[in-house]
DNA sequence: CCGATCATGTAAATAGTTACATGATTTC
DNA sequence: GAAATCATGTAACTATTTACATGATCGG
């Protein structure tokens, strides 16, 4: 259960809603770390509430709820944060859909690695403006800012997937060895 | 509902037991790709020989079970292979850790990065042998064999763990800029 | 004959998605 | 005043995990 996990960690870096988690979740978090919708976060938020992790500082307009992290939660999230992971969860569709390329008939793998170099060059030309932003944002002296590492990552991660398609597409057009 | 189209794929491959099957996910999908585990595998196995995607061909010793995928097992693949992501489900503990890293305190965060630094170097070192022991089994004029291109995705995911983790320590030890 | 591994399953609980549902406020 | 966006929820269904459960065969 990790969601709960994501969630104290967006709301120790500043109180919010659930609303404004579930826009991080949909322009962030979901592309490499973890995929949620809203209609799990909002229940989420409530029994994290009731189990005192997290707590409503405000409501406001439209019936907003603004949820801070707690004391408890804090200690609940380092030591997650810090523990071993024992059998860490890994789901990517996409990286599923690498692994069982040869299953694909050579005209058929062409194409999806062709598909695939073509969302990565795009995935990568927005990681860079992220990372840009980021880094424009950045207090020189101050420490570092929360998703500038994410950032980071994210781009490596696309870059790397981009080459290796690249890679895979050359083996597959010409078996050099 | 992935589960299925990993299951088709690896059938796909060669017909094999669900034991056969959750050794598979245990040892090399479940690392980057996809996680489940025998109790999963096992009803949904059977939820496919009822649709007709899959059929037992051979029940041998202890019950074992051998399934194969069938034609319309491979129609249901090959669409999928080739459908577009509409919303790649994406779900990674460890990735999960490093976007909140800056939920930690400096010690606290330069003693996870040891810990990923370390882990992923015998990563690195577990994926150089699988990638070399594929290349050796390979037939140089064959097509590129399964699991070929996945392990090098392995390794090269590894590797850019790896560099982003020491780049993010070297940043928070000195951050340059 | 004993421990390791092969081999499969079920039950209960939790996690997560999709579809349905509602209404307020802001912007144009 | 209409469309976009803010904002939250519930219900039904499906996916997945954890724990429980059983027994056969193989290697030493």
């Amino acid at each position: 259960m990790s969601l709960r996990h994501a969630l104290l960690g967006l709301l120790a870096e500043r109180a919010q809603s659930g609303y404004d988690l579930t826009k991080k979740f949909e322009l962030s978090m979901k592309r490499y770390a973890w995929h949620a919708s809203h209609s799990h976060i909002y229940p989420e938020l409530k029994r994290m509430a009731a189990e005192g992790l997290v707590e409503v500082v405000d409501e406001g307009l439209r019936g907003r709820r603004t949820y801070a992290i707690t004391g408890s939660g804090r200690t609940e999230l380092r030591n997650w944060m810090l523990s071993p992971p024992t059998n860490a969860v890994v789901r990517n569709e996409d990286a599923l859909r690498l692994f069982l390329l040869s299953s694909l008939d050579r005209p058929d793998a062409e194409h999806l690695l062709g598909r695939i170099i073509d969302t990565a060059e795009r995935e990568v030309a927005h990681m860079r403006e992220v990372v840009a932003d980021v880094e424009g944002i950045g207090d020189a002296d101050g420490p570092p800012l929360f998703g500038h590492f994410a950032a980071e990552f994210g781009l490596r991660y696309h870059l790397m997937e981009l080459d290796w398609a690249r890679w895979a597409l050359g083996r597959l057009t010409s078996p050099a060895r």
